[in-house]
DNA sequence: GTGTTTGCAAAGTGTTTGCAATTTA
DNA sequence: TAAATTGCAAACACTTTGCAAACAC
């Protein structure tokens, strides 16, 4: 089985992207597994909803917007896909859910990893009285030169 | 000259407030003076727009929630405030515009200053090619425990 | 007086929700 | 067929904008 994600062939069994929805306990809905193939197909990737929707919409696939949302959440609190808050205007989705730190290239509005340990955060401080530290987010702001 | 601000009585210099305007070239119009004594006037603060409007409209401030977006957008391309992208929620401007970090209390949506130099990021890797670095966040999310 | 700033209401953006119709197990 | 999911449109929260009236210099 072949199908095309974001221009090239790509040979994935089907299975994987089932394998996903059955462990978060996600019923596996054409929606669904195509938004899934989508995004975990093709390597590590990040997209707001918008992206996501159209990219489906170039792909064939029928999907509303506010399912492209909701299916997002859905894998965000299942653990399969992580949120990453850029700006107050849009949410961008990370398929890679390891802990890692983010370059936002604030002309193009991108996002991408930075890989491994290239940064590290050291003498973490404590956390105010009554709180447990949940995640560090750290994002590189960066711009043409 | 005494006035409240935040519940308690603060002396401060009107110049202050003054002096902050004319460096940066906005006029001190009644709006901008009253908004920039509530943020200025009482340490580090961070504020979402609704918050400054609210507080203002308790202390007999008239002000427009659009001035008031207005207002803290131009502080903030003046370098007098900064602003913290927390979710994709709202935004907030933080008194501080030295480097620092935060602190994001997820319960209580509250934002707080981590002191000086209780976080270090070591090993800032390479922007990407034809970037350079503008700005480094880290917002370290905390919820109660 | 002239250019700036304000307030209002309307428009805009990104996201969520209510609900009937459809699909899945 | 019972429960979950979808699509639509409407609602939502936050923010920006157009423009006439008010203000600062």
């Amino acid at each position: 089985m072949a199908y095309y994600v974001t221009g090239m062939i790509v040979k994935r069994p089907f299975s994987d992207v089932l394998d996903r929805l059955n462990v978060v306990g996600l019923r596996p809905t054409r929606q669904r597994m195509a938004l899934a193939r989508l995004l975990f197909d093709s390597g590590d990737r990040h997209v707001t909803a918008e992206q996501l929707h159209q990219q489906a919409t170039h792909h064939g696939v029928k999907v509303s917007l506010a399912t492209v949302y909701n299916t997002l959440n859905q894998f965000t609190a299942s653990g399969l896909l992580r949120e990453v808050a850029v700006d107050a205007r849009r949410s961008y989705f990370d398929t890679n859910t390891d802990p890692h730190h983010h370059f936002f290239n604030q002309d193009t509005a991108e996002l991408t990893d930075i890989l491994g340990a290239a940064v590290a955060v050291s003498r973490l401080p404590d956390a105010p009285a009554g709180t447990v530290i949940d995640s560090v987010d750290v994002i590189i702001r960066v711009r043409a030169n």
